[in-house]
DNA sequence: CTGAAAGCGCTTACAG
DNA sequence: CTGAAAGCGCTTACAG
């Protein structure tokens, strides 16, 4: 590969000459561009991106973390991520944490060595502390869909109203024992769900039974042990509210296994509008989580603050929840 | 951030004698040592990587490239491939191209000037001339799922063997009226699958019916169209062999809401169990593409060829495919 | 075992 | 508008 040096001499410039045609910022004799422009093409001369970024550019690289790519929330999520970067010609680095705290320090250590401008996190728990550092030192960063217990930029659901309106719609179907298939409680947002289901039955006047309440599921395969539980109880509830797409298919799949119908006996209520929700039989009514926009968002967001074209103080955005009405309840 | 020169001050040596111990290849004084690094914990200081890749090393990344990160085969893709960088230090870099050759040469264009040591595509197509580029100049890249058309470093499935059990199977089952639902026929694994459903065929003696074979279908909600079709014709099938679990989902989505049920009236056969697979009702009979195991092999392969450790001689993988069998064939 | 020097490929004041 | 020089933060022969 040629250097500055080799399109210089071709051009009969200086090196500066090139990189101030190349940069485009400091006037250059409109000839003298020409000539280097024609010799930047003939070497098919691309600069190298380490030089420029050790004179103290940025390298305009995004690193994404994610707590589980497995989870088919995120495509949605990487896709408006990725297609907002690169409108400001930036690219994305996908992280996998597979929630471990030690894989996501190694891999913030390893990035912030100039390897990234930014950082975006779907990754916040409760107690975690090592992305605070991040914020003493000022390095840019905004969290995504969860949110960590510090004020910090971040862009998420309102996931208590979307868990009120999945619950209101379920009471206001005729539904009385509603249960509650609920994921980890150190994640913030299952905390605000809980809090949205408990506090709609409440208004609904619907006393809350502990029987019907399972904590800590992660994926189907959990929701659908939870649900076999719930199946096993004296009364069976009517519905169950699934606070992921995922938990809600695994109930559905234990409703049916155990000869029920859904939703003519049970009642299934989902929690993200993920891609699978369209792809079950019955289609899956849910609350909607709008992930691309919000991907699109928090990149838009982390940008200018990379750029340092926004005001400093932190600032949680946050997306209406929407009830999606499809097959699954009755 | 603290560079070389705090640390060697700190210490009371040159930047050089820092720079030793950080390498740890050439021998240093004990006790100089375990004063340099002192100074570099108590600085806090982590050497610059651009700087370190300038000098001629490693960036130690690799550029992912997928046609579509919705797809859900690829959670799977990106962990094998991520857990497997991992283990040797590198970093993975997921570039989307939405199947845009543009987006591709863009990132390509981007991630080559020093900031990716090589490349894996999993969106190799028929007639793209810009990837045999690289291979000329001798860039370090692998092709994963898809291959290309010229002999290039590739890991890929069995896919004829593949269709050819899927096909097999149905007619074992006392199939005859067998559909075909297929991918984009630009893509060569669906050209492969195509081959094996014939073939397959052709060695059980059923003659081969164009009406019962639809090509060009992407995903789930068009295999849903192609299924209604299918539902239209005077006979219809009695199976259909999707090439993808999704297609097979939107199959059974439009069997189901004609009134007819699966496996009772139509079996239906997927292809790669990719986790929605076992999220549908009934679960899906598939054929299982091993995608972690795939990406891992890809990126370890890649590696060693970055590192210069192997032969050059282009080399296809080939995984071999292995029938699941579930609920939704009967 | 260690330091001073050169250089990786750029950019940017500085001087003209 | 343009060139020569310095320097970004490292590493690595070279000399000792």
């Amino acid at each position: 590969m040629s250097d500055i040096r080799d399109v210089a001499k071709l051009a009969g410039v200086s090196p500066s000459t090139v990189s101030r045609v190349l940069n485009g910022k400091i006037p250059v004799n409109p000839d003298t561009k020409e000539k280097v422009l024609a010799a930047i093409k003939e070497l098919n001369y691309q600069p190298n991106a380490m030089a420029q970024v050790l004179k103290g550019g940025r390298i305009n690289t995004i690193g994404l973390f994610l707590p589980n790519v497995r989870n088919l929330v995120f495509p949605a999520v990487i896709q408006g991520i990725e297609d907002t970067a690169k409108k400001h010609g930036y690219i994305v680095v996908v992280c996998n944490t597979d929630e471990d705290v030690e894989k996501e320090k190694f891999y913030i250590e390893n990035l912030r060595r100039r390897l990234v401008d930014g950082f975006i996190f779907c990754t916040a728990r409760a107690g975690t502390k090592h992305l605070l550092e991040l914020q003493d030192e000022g390095f840019p960063h905004i969290y995504l869909i969860r949110k960590s217990e510090q004020l910090a930029d971040a862009v998420i659901l309102d996931n208590y109203a979307g868990a009120c309106l999945a619950t209101e719609y379920l009471v206001g179907q005729g539904h009385r024992r509603i249960a509650l298939i609920n994921g980890p409680r150190d994640v913030l947002l299952f905390q605000d769900r809980f809090a949205g289901y408990k506090d709609a039955l409440a208004k609904a006047g619907i006393a809350l039974d502990e029987n019907l309440i399972i904590h800590d599921i992660h994926s189907w395969d959990d929701g659908y042990q939870a649900m076999v539980k719930l199946l096993a109880l004296p009364e069976k509830p009517d519905a169950v509210f699934a606070t992921s797409d995922p938990k809600a298919i695994g109930a559905i799949q234990a409703i049916v296994d155990a000869g029920l119908a859904v939703p003519q006996d049970i009642s299934v209520m989902g929690f993200d509008d993920s891609d699978p929700a369209r792809m079950t039989v019955p289609l899956l009514t849910t609350v909607a989580q709008p992930f691309y926009e919000m991907g699109a968002k928090a990149c838009e967001r982390l940008i200018k603050n990379i750029e340092g074209k926004r005001n400093m103080k932190p600032k949680i955005d946050v997306f209406p929840a929407e009830l999606v009405i499809r097959k699954s309840v009755k």
